[in-house]
DNA sequence: ATCGTCACTTACTAAAAGGTAGGTACTTGC
DNA sequence: GCAAGTACCTACCTTTTAGTAAGTGACGAT
């Protein structure tokens, strides 16, 4: 477990939010708790393998709370620690350049297009 | 060619810069134009290969600007369009949360850690 | 009695992403 | 004459990521 350095503080947020569907995950939970089917409707398109495994990173990585209510049928809510709250905050003005820009975004050729 | 349909302004944001290294490169071009060996230096751990294909993709998104100097040896410079700009100018607060957190993000145990 | 719901887990497979190593054409410097 | 630098391009291969489909166990509703 050795520390890594990052060049940028961009390349240290990526580290948390990299890929494909974290920072959907995270717009998703909100300022809410969330329950597990809750969030997979929420975040379209994601299968349940990728928000489990993602969600327990992210539990990992300090910004999500899973609280288990050890019920049955089961009950289990996630939410933001602080961490996740301020960095969801951060995202917002991505978040609100993509709905401005949404779509001229839309209308892209892709790498198929070009290919 | 068909029009894709974001369900939110977060979806259409990464379709722009999601990836390993957009944001990155975004980041690494700045204000002023940059030349294809500085960027490559600029952008900490990326290969050649990776990165012409992303530049090339993000000048497809509108987000680059390609200028050819059409000199021997070749001299190419590039920068970042208004719509680039903006994009940019949104990733700032995630750049500064990271700086912020960077001591805490490094020392996160990864998966393999935790395999 | 079978279906659907809940929150998962597992195994297998497909696809995308990314890295390595080579080559190009031309020039300048040693 | 040879190496180095410029900005790429190409083919090949490995790694990573993601998707599909199935199963679990206890329950309530039909």
């Amino acid at each position: 477990m050795k520390k890594k350095i990052y060049s940028c503080g961009l390349e240290a947020s990526l580290a948390i939010i990299g890929g494909k569907w974290k920072c959907l995950i995270l717009w998703g939970i909100g300022q809410d708790a969330r329950r597990f089917g809750e969030l997979k409707r929420a975040v379209v398109g994601i299968s349940e393998k990728m928000l489990i495994q993602e969600l327990k990173e992210m539990e990992l990585d300090g910004i999500v709370k899973r609280k288990d209510f050890r019920e049955v049928p089961p009950r289990v809510e996630y939410s933001l620690t602080s961490f996740g709250t301020e960095l969801r905050e951060v995202l917002r003005p991505l978040c609100e350049w993509g709905a401005k820009h949404m779509k001229r975004i839309g209308n892209l050729p892709t790498q198929k297009d070009v290919a």
